[in-house]
RNA sequence: GCGCGGAUGGCGGAACCGGUAGACGCGCGGGACUUAGGAUCCCGUGGGGCAACCCAUCCGAGUUCGAGUCUCGGUCCGCGCACCA
């Protein structure tokens, strides 16, 4: 089968067979397979490192080169731990449940249960495990197998029993063509994320997860974190914490007393001329007197939903009014869309002098403009900049941040109010009027109230049915089902129902990190002794697009978890780094764009070793980019190189300082890169360094050694070849051993000859190369030497002379 | 609008703490071997100039012996948030 050929080169012909890719690679896969490589010893004691890459969303479009990138990275670096002595547990899994399937089974008419179970072959039959990833699948995970959910329900019912669980009417977002209730953070500016219709509000009862608990413990902990700062700069902004003060306003003319508002700038307290309540405020009426209710309800049921532009404008006096806590002046009462009831209190002191929106809204409606911040000109715009009070009586001259202080410390003494933090951070609301989820395990009772499944009943099984498109009423499909949904109710054995509502996605990848381990266990969610062991995830390579929802719930569920003595640590993750996005012609590879690039024929021509390392070749691993073809053959190039002077080296010249030295740096900056995820670096340094050794390896001069340390190297990034080349050149075992990366001496890699820059005015004109070290005197002496500077300096002295040691000579003339 | 990144040859990208800008790769030019090559290998390759030298890291100032790197101002691009009081 392999074609004899000789490459004619000075230094003589070397007879190497063609390196045949998908050969070596197949027969490699089956190797690593037949002898378990990949498995970990999850009981071992010895430096065990979790090695999380995030898992897929088993699509209908396949694995895309936008998923090998992120894949190809983690295993690189968990390749390294390995070959550096860890203990390393790389797994992969199936974020199977979920909305997005679904919707694709509906369009293609198919259940999603086949659909899945199609997808989930293909990625990892034909795509994953062609890679070249050393995933352990002996701990897979499949988040819509009840082997799976089963647990996923159960750390529902854990969250339930800890008071995390919330079953309250409030008003969701609703997306009128997927037929379900959104989190916000799937709402894009006022459009469904996923299929971009306008979103609508409905008033549901639903389930939530108070994450809202832990705001400020989700916020500090960040500082304990080894993350990318992007990712938790997202968190921090996302967590929104705002320090302010409650304020307390007296009001007359309806049926509540007073009412409080929440506000960043306590400074313009004199500013405020009038309140604003959020228009969908659950309990308007009562700050309107009663002969207003019927015209301001008329009102508010002609408002648009919430995906409207916001408008500024739109409002209602309500007709009561308002005593204003420190100058008792009475300010009239508005209702507006523009206020969030769920921010905040849900409603707020207007100041249109310092604050835009009040401003605009003051202006349409005629309502009074107080300045009491000098700094703008008070007249179209609003100042919102920090300043000297004015107009604010025992106040004025006080600089914002003192009038802050001194104004809260009245209203505190008056009891009309005081300091307090906001987070922008709202509960998680996790009910899913679908099908294609976990169902949430509660029973609804009329005597018991919401009983939870008992634990022995679960999982509780998500019904075949052959209609599982959404009703669009506001209930789940499973609500159909009428054998299934009828129950008795487990505390008082009489008739009751169960909760027909799925959960959120993203519930079930909040914790498969604990599941991994713990695959192997069928009677608990995670082994304790495993999970002790095992968690946190060492490093956790993923998205930055997933930087808020699925980092956040998962460290919320985590800490929930924690905080029950379930788990030891508050944090799941210690380091995550996020990759670069590849993008095809300036977007997300998807389908229904038609810009997927399937690895499949690039891995078939190619190879995978080939196509890894041109992905990571391509630019910064953390950057991403536009994904094109054009430089792959020199990845070819590389890898032919390699094949042949490894193949061919075989002296001994062990001894050689220089090549030493070389080896030694070749081993320290691949090293330095990889920990950095600097992967496109790392290969510049090995395709130099191949390059010299089979030149040498043509002059019948190529190390032994040197051909070792570049395979050892090359391994993480090219595991076939050099697994191949490794048995080829007479070594013993696999090239991926643990531990079995070279030494590496420091003070060996340094190099024994530089060049020195010389530079007139700093402007280079000439090079020293002298011994590393060299002192200032000498360099200063032999700068001058050159017949160049010489020439310059045209026998007057420098003015000056700046000499850095090893690198430069400066003189200034 | 607010907050974070970024802008370097024909292209993707290198450049630690301020110290020879352009590593590595693609492309391109030349050559070798070939019936041939779009295979393989070698050499060259930021622009200008015969040369000395000059000009070059988005634009404009500044600090410095020396700036891609630091400071200030601006342009453009990407990402996140955006009625969050």
């Amino acid at each position: 089968m392999t074609e004899i050929t000789t490459t004619p080169r000075r230094g003589g012909a070397r007879p190497v067979d063609d390196y045949a890719a998908a050969a070596v690679e197949s027969k490699w896969r089956r190797i690593w397979e037949e002898r378990g490589d990949h498995r970990t010893d999850l009981d071992s004691p010895e430096r065990p490192f979790y090695n999380l890459s995030m898992f897929p969303y088993p699509s209908a479009e396949g694995l895309h080169v936008g998923h090998m990138v992120p894949y190809s990275g983690s295993d690189i670096y968990g390749r390294w731990r390995r070959l550096r002595g860890d203990n390393v547990f790389q797994p992969m899994g199936f974020d199977a449940f979920g909305i997005h399937s679904e919707n694709y089974a509906l369009r293609i008419g198919e259940h999603p249960a086949v659909v899945m179970r199609r997808a989930v072959a293909n990625f990892r039959e034909n795509q994953l495990k062609k890679i070249g990833a050393m995933f352990d699948w002996e701990h897979q995970v499949n988040t819509a197998d009840p082997a799976y959910y089963r647990w996923t329900q159960w750390l529902f019912l854990r969250l339930f029993e800890a008071g995390f669980v919330e079953w309250r009417d409030g008003a969701v977002l609703w997306c009128p063509s997927c037929l379900t209730v959104l989190a916000n953070e799937q709402v894009e500016q006022g459009r469904c994320e996923r299929c971009g219709s306008v979103v609508e509000t409905r008033w549901l009862r639903q389930w939530w997860l108070k994450i809202t608990r832990f705001a400020q413990e989700l916020l500090d902990a960040l500082d304990t974190l080894d993350w990318s700062e992007s990712t938790k700069l997202m968190q921090r902004n996302w967590i929104g914490r705002r320090e302010g003060a409650r304020i307390v306003f007296d009001l007359q003319g309806c049926e509540r007393k007073d009412v409080a508002v929440f506000t960043t700038r306590p400074d313009t307290l004199f500013g405020a001329t009038f309140l604003v309540i959020a228009a969908d405020h659950p309990q308007l009426e009562e700050f309107v007197p009663a002969e207003r209710r019927g015209e301001v309800n008329a009102w508010r049921n002609r408002l648009p939903g919430p995906a409207a532009e916001p408008d500024f404008a739109v409002g209602i006096d309500l007709g009561s009014s308002a005593v204003h806590p420190l100058t008792g002046a009475r300010l009239p009462v508005w209702a507006a869309p523009y206020v969030l009831y769920d921010y905040g209190t849900g409603s707020i002191m207007a100041v249109p002098a310092h604050d835009e929106r009040d401003h605009t809204f003051a202006r349409t409606h005629g309502l009074p403009v107080v300045e009491v911040i000098r700094g703008g000109d008070g007249s179209e715009i609003a100042f919102t900049g920090e300043g000297v009070l004015v107009n604010s009586g025992e106040f004025d001259g006080l600089p914002s941040p003192e009038a802050r202080k001194r104004i809260v410390e009245r209203l505190e003494n008056g009891m009309r109010g005081e300091a307090t933090i906001t987070y922008r951070l709202r509960d998680w609301l996790i009910s899913r009027q679908r099908y294609w989820g976990p169902p949430i395990p509660i029973i609804h009772c009329a005597r018991d109230g919401q009983v939870p499944v008992p634990d022995d009943q679960l999982p509780v099984l998500l019904p075949e049915v052959d209609d599982f498109r959404p009703t669009g009423t506001g209930v789940s499909p499973l609500a159909t089902v009428e054998d299934w949904v009828n129950v008795t109710c487990p505390r008082c054995g009489g008739p009751a129902r169960r909760e027909t509502d799925v959960s959120d996605t993203f519930l079930d990848s909040s914790w498969y990190y604990l599941r991994y381990p713990s695959t192997d266990f069928d009677e608990v969610a995670f082994d304790a002794a495993r999970t002790r062991r095992w968690l946190p995830v060492d490093m956790y390579i993923g998205g930055n697009e997933h930087a808020v929802r699925h980092l956040l719930y998962s460290r919320f569920v985590m800490r929930a978890l924690c905080e029950m003595g379930l788990v030891d640590t508050p944090e799941p993750f210690e380091r995550f780094r996020a990759h670069g996005m590849i993008v095809k012609d300036g977007f997300k590879m998807s389908k229904s764009r038609g810009n997927v690039i399937n690895p499949d024929e690039y891995i078939e021509t190619y190879g995978a070793d080939t196509f890894r390392l041109y992905l990571m070749f391509l630019g910064p691993y953390t950057a991403g980019g536009d994904f094109r073809d054009e430089g792959i053959v020199g990845i070819t190039r590389f890898l032919h190189r390699v094949w042949r002077a490894t193949q061919t080296a075989s002296a001994d010249e062990a001894d050689d300082e220089a090549r030493e030295r070389r080896r030694h740096r070749l081993i320290g900056g691949v090293d330095e890169d990889i920990a950095g995820l600097h992967f496109n670096t790392a290969i510049a340094q090995l395709m130099e360094f191949a390059r010299d050794l089979d030149q040498e390896a043509a002059e019948g001069r190529g190390r032994r050694l040197d051909a070792e340390t570049l395979l050892l190297c090359l391994a993480p990034f090219a595991p076939h070849i050099t697994e191949e080349l490794w048995q080829r050149t007479g070594h013993e075992g696999s090239v991926h051993r643990r531990g079995g990366w070279p030494e590496h001496d420091p003070a060996l890699a340094a190099r024994l000859e530089v060049e020195v820059a010389v530079q007139i005015n700093g402007k280079l004109r000439g090079t020293l190369t002298v011994p590393a070290g060299t002192g200032e005197d000498e360099l200063r002496q032999r700068a001058v030497e050159l017949p160049r500077v010489a020439a310059a300096l045209d026998g007057a002295e420098p003015r000056k002379v700046v000499v850095v040691v090893d690198r430069v000579v400066n003189l200034v003339v």
